[in-house]
DNA sequence: TACAATTAGACTGTACACAATTAAATTGCG
DNA sequence: CGCAATTTAATTGTGTACAGTCTAATTGTA
C-alpha cells in the first residue's frame, strides 16, 4: 500500500496546509480590511506604526520580515493615503524614518474590531489556537 | 499594563506567524527546488501530476486551491519545460486536460529527497509537526 | 585624510495571487 | 428546437514577494 513516492503526495505535506491556511486567512481578512481601505500587507505595516509611531524603514522591514523591494511600494502607498510620512534622517541621510500621521492614528480605532472578527472566522477552539501559536513561533525562530 | 489596543499588536496576532512561516518554508525550499529547476508553485503543481498523471485543469485548481489566473501561467511554463502537455478534452472543448510527460515523470525521482530535507530544516520535533498538521487541516476545512 | 568596505533604500526582473471580465462551449428549460 | 444561463479557461489589472543590482551615504582603516 505504501510506496516510496508517498512523501511526495500533497496530502502528506506539512508545507502545503501552511501555505493554504496562510492564503486563506489573508483572504478572510479582506472583507474587513476593505472597510478601512487597507490590504493585508498595508494592515500589518500600520500595525507596526500603531505600536511604534516612529520607526526606521529598516526596522520596519525586520519586524515584518519583508525586504525593501516589497515594503518600499507598500509604504509609498500608505504615504499617498496620508497615513504616514517618509523622511530622511538628519543624522544619517541613508536612513528613512517612517512616522504615523493623525489620520493613521485615527485608523487604529476603526481597526479595533478586526482581530475579534478574525478569531471567530478561523473557528479554532482556544486550545488549538494557542498550540498553533506556540508551534508557529518556534518554527519562526528556526527559519 | 494592558490596553484596548493590545489585540492590534503584531506579537498578539495568530495570522502573522502563519503568514511568516508560510513564506519562510517556501523560501527554505528554494535551494532544493532550484536544483530541479522548479519554483514552489510549480513543484506543488507537479505533485498533483505525480499522483494523478492526467487531470483536468479545473480539478488541478481545486486541489491546489489556486484560481485559473494563477495556475494558467504556471501550467504554461511547465508545458514549455516539457514536463506536461495541455490538451482540450474531446467530450467538452471547454475543459483543458493536463497530462504528465515522461520527462515530468522522471523528475519525480529527482524530487524524492526533498521532503526529508525540508523536515530537517523546520526543526520541529515529530509531535509538534503532527499537532501543527492536525490543526492546519482543521483550519483548512473552516476556510 | 584618501579610499575600500559596508550599509540603507530604491529599482528591475521574475513569479505568484486573486478579483473581475471576457469568450467560447455546453446545458437546461420553455 | 432556440436561447438564456452556466461552465471553463484565459486575460487584465492591482498588489505582493524576493533575488539581484545600483547609488548614495557612512564607517573603518592604513
Amino acid at each position: 500500500m505504501k510506496d516510496k513516492y508517498d512523501c511526495l503526495k500533497l496530502d502528506n505535506q506539512l508545507c502545503f496546509p501552511l501555505y493554504a491556511c496562510s492564503k486563506g486567512i489573508v483572504s478572510a481578512y479582506k472583507p474587513y480590511l476593505d472597510k478601512i481601505g487597507l490590504t493585508y500587507t498595508q494592515y500589518i505595516a500600520m500595525m507596526v506604526l500603531w505600536e511604534d509611531e516612529e520607526i526606521s524603514f529598516k526596522q520596519m522591514c525586520g519586524r515584518l520580515l519583508l525586504d525593501s523591494g516589497t515594503l518600499t511600494p507598500v509604504v509609498k502607498v500608505l504615504e499617498s493615503k496620508g497615513l504616514l510620512t517618509r523622511n530622511r534622517s538628519k543624522e544619517d541621510e541613508r536612513t528613512l524614518t517612517v512616522t504615523i500621521t493623525d489620520k493613521g492614528r485615527a485608523l487604529k480605532d476603526e481597526a479595533l474590531g478586526i482581530p475579534a472578527k478574525m478569531a471567530q472566522c478561523s473557528k479554532l477552539d482556544p486550545a488549538d489556537a494557542a498550540e498553533l501559536y506556540r508551534i508557529l513561533r518556534k518554527m519562526m525562530e528556526n527559519l
